[in-house]
DNA sequence: GGACTAACTGAACGTCGTTCAATTAAATAG
DNA sequence: CTATTTAATTGAACGACGTTCAGTTAGTCC
């Protein structure tokens, strides 16, 4: 068969996508293989590599996604100055997107390129977007010419908070309680903001 | 060929073992096939599952073996009774280990089960027996009867260094600086531990 | 020395990501 | 309107993967 015309390339790239999505949702995302997609949209294996250079490079597209209804989700929540307040909004919305789409955000994290691979900026920006909204929430903490730190700050967050559900969700914790990743990222986040409430934390780096 | 006894049942083990962790750390954990590893210590594939029930169950074990490791290092340090101290101490071996077989750690973190298999009950010892160590560290901050606290808080600590480590390697933390997961981890305890000192946290559960 | 057991092999199965010559339809030119 | 070019689509093919298992052989036991 030659060419067919039934979709233009914009809506075969985003029905391949949205079909790659539906899989992992249905069946997490080991079950994701070009040839179940192709399956899905009525295409051939072939057509697909016609849209992306390979898999890789088709989740990374689906991941970018994620994080944009990520960033939506956390960016749709008004800041109201209270560092405790905003964060735990902040905290609540993440894990109900969590709570909400487990497989996808199983996705998000549990992909890893072949070696020597980087990320292409348009994702590592939208990575950056999300970091600048936990940024905001801890503002009152740091004065403007901390804004190095509050950098780190927030990235060391965002990182922990990455490790908390990412670990508990693959059962490598030893956790008992049924709740955990709930109320262990809640833990953080106090224990956290209060530490960052002492005027200055020692091992700061370039202390 | 028959049977060879070139090499008894627990010297095979070994063997194979000791070769999929040369080939990790040799080539990373992409590269670890059942066929190379029987390649590398010359017996067929078919072998291997003489030894192991598959190839997850071959991770698992290797796996438990940089458990055993990472304990050794972390255990041989004896505590002072200052948690910063021993944080320190206990953050500087981690991180050395890190440094020194990144393939490995790699593997313990980004190998995943398949849906629905849970870990051995002496994989989750073994990670036990860690985290042990950091509830002795963190020991003098926490009065006896609130013993659950603590261990609480050393599964936050810890889940927390594996988020900033495992985002920092997989290059998804959007990081400029070369030396970041070791900086960001200090960060990370000086806080956690600033925060612990305050005597009473906010919106910590059953607090 | 013959029967039994257990180790070991290697071919085979089904699956995977990926490539590419061949085919065919649309787009363009004359 | 026809001829030519261009681009989309296919499906077979390749090499590699994890895993299985009938068949072969060497050690073990009586």
């Amino acid at each position: 068969m030659g060419r067919r015309s039934d979709h233009s390339r914009e809506e075969l790239y985003e029905m391949t996508v949205a079909a790659a999505r539906g899989i992992v949702e249905a069946h997490g995302f080991r079950a994701l293989t070009v040839r179940k997609i192709a399956d899905a949209i009525g295409y051939s294996p072939g057509t697909i590599y016609n849209l992306f250079d390979n898999l890789d490079d088709l989740i990374i597209r689906l991941n970018g996604g994620t994080l944009d209804e990520l960033f939506d989700r956390l960016s749709a929540i008004e800041g109201s100055g209270d560092p405790t307040l905003d964060l735990d909004r902040l905290l609540g919305a993440y894990l109900a997107y969590l709570d909400a789409h487990p497989s996808l955000w199983n996705l998000l994290f549990e992909h890893t390129r072949p070696e020597g691979q980087v990320l292409p900026k348009w994702y590592v920006d939208k990575v950056a977007n999300i970091l600048e909204l936990l940024e905001q929430a801890l503002s009152p903490h740091f004065p403007e010419d901390r804004a190095n730190e509050k950098r780190h700050a927030a990235r060391v967050l965002w990182a922990s908070l990455h490790g908390i559900c990412s670990l508990s969700q693959a059962g490598k914790l030893e956790v008992v309680t049924t709740q955990a990743p709930r109320e262990m990222a809640r833990l953080l986040v106090s224990i956290f903001l209060a530490g960052l409430k002492t005027p200055l934390a020692p091992n700061v780096p370039g202390r």
